[in-house]
DNA sequence: CGGGTGCTTGATACACTTCAACCCGCGTGG
DNA sequence: CCACGCGGGTTGAAGTGTATCAAGCACCCG
């Protein structure tokens, strides 16, 4: 009863995109004039591949903050491509515990989990008003059975995603409160970065809660991170806004095992 | 350091079968003929797609129990459908922690992980005596770009990695000792049973301090778990040996939302 | 300017870890 | 054949990190 407050706020069925009809939504997406692509699916194909690509990814679709790109359960028939924006993908288990499983930014794939069974098994939702390029998968297998670069890279992004699995399984099983959130910053700043955008400055687009489920953490225990950090002067906090001001602290946080002693904070 | 004893007894660069001479260690491997087919790559392909997956799938090897498969940073060549045994993947940080991360059994496809950066990220490790076809990645990619269902198929077992991925990271991030346990053996003995074997009696291929890694638990922790799933009467445990007995109190633990929560207003 | 959501902070509770002792089964070798 | 050692497992007692409960604050939005 504490999450997915934002999200309800919209009346269900209202935001299942696939069902939203084609007005102004939907733009012509095209590839070859996206700036995104050096981050994206069309990562190492020609000129002319990627050409051939915009055939495929017809459309675009916005998504307003607090809605569903998709659903757990509905039937899988696209990935998508973040053009803008920032969502967050999580699973709900049947007892009502729902755990935040990733936070996807600009030049990502999402979706990619639905095409085992079908169906989607995670919801994925937008935390600021949003937009991305719908591939129809049907498509794209067959695009990519033509296109063996496009095949290959298509291999790698799924696979990119289950290595970023381990390492949430490794921060998940193996580090401590404050270590889980230096990886998590260290994470974002570093995805930024590949963005153009500061590394040492942004905003959080997700809760304390949302982190805290993603870090499998509670919110307070975020927050008290937060604080802590702010308190060594590794960061600065102001609400949402962080301003990393200690990188290299926040890297020997990961690496240095913290264990033997409760505080030997000495260099 | 207190784990990798059964990996070290053997010398380093001796099991690295990537160098291994193909001696009878090397197998014709000929899916056509395998009673896995139904769990493994060639699911859902026609007879005669099968046949042609035999040419690619050329060689078998076999791998001693303690010896890896491939390690982290070996270049990535071939992903592996295990023909018999039982393997572990882990992760090992910089400060020496370590991690597993899944533990795979006949008919389940490894390797999946070196697609990315084309070396391999985690160590894959066989728990007995195993054996595994090799399928050399470049021709399985020349092949699905020829035989759509091959492709698509191979698809779906990279999604199914990233779902499992999720159940994981959602037993990691939400679910406290007990409950992580009772998901794992409940996942065993689904596996088990998809196989042919008992789904009620089995014997445990990993330490306990194995299994501790995977859950995010210490090895005491899920040795008191155990104890108490006896007491209990869930299940029988004689070491290794593994007979549940309650399969329905096992489920309950994992959607009964074990918290007694004070206060829970409704429910 | 009020109301509410999100955030911070403190006090207490508790689950798991840590440390330690001991046991068991098994292979080895005297 | 039994002593011995050893890895793997169990169990107990104490320690600690995070959760829980609770109160109050800060910002944003209407």
């Amino acid at each position: 009863m504490t999450q997915i407050k934002r999200v309800s706020e919209c009346p269900p069925g209202d935001d299942l995109g696939n069902v939203v009809p084609l007005t102004a939504h939907s733009l012509k997406a095209a590839c070859s004039q996206c700036n995104l692509q050096e981050l994206c699916l069309p990562l190492g194909l020609s000129e002319a591949e990627i050409q051939r690509l915009d055939s495929l990814v017809s459309t675009r679709r916005k998504v307003k903050r607090g809605q569903h790109l998709y659903r757990t359960g509905v039937p899988f028939e696209a990935i998508y491509a973040i053009k803008a924006g920032f969502f967050k993908t999580d699973v709900l288990m049947e007892d009502g515990r729902d755990q935040v499983t990733g936070f996807q930014m600009a030049g990502e794939i999402l979706g990619m989990d639905g095409i085992s069974l079908e169906s989607h098994t995670c919801n994925a939702v937008a935390l600021e008003d949003s937009e991305v390029c719908v591939i129809p998968f049907a498509q794209l297998e067959q695009l990519s059975s033509e296109m063996r670069t496009l095949q290959h890279h298509f291999h790698k992004v799924m696979s990119r995603e289950i290595v970023r699995d381990q390492s949430v399984m490794m921060l998940l099983g193996t580090m401590r409160a404050e270590e889980r959130l230096a990886a998590f910053l260290l994470n974002l700043s570093q995805r930024f970065t590949a963005r153009g955008y500061s590394a040492a400055e942004f905003h959080l687009r997700m809760t304390r809660e949302e982190i805290g489920s993603y870090l499998g953490l509670k919110l307070e225990t975020v927050s008290r991170a937060f604080s802590r950090f702010q308190e060594e002067g590794f960061i600065a906090v102001q609400q949402k806004h962080i301003r990393i001001l200690d990188l290299a602290a926040l890297k020997a946080l990961l690496t240095h095992t913290p264990l033997p002693t409760p505080h030997s904070s000495h260099g």
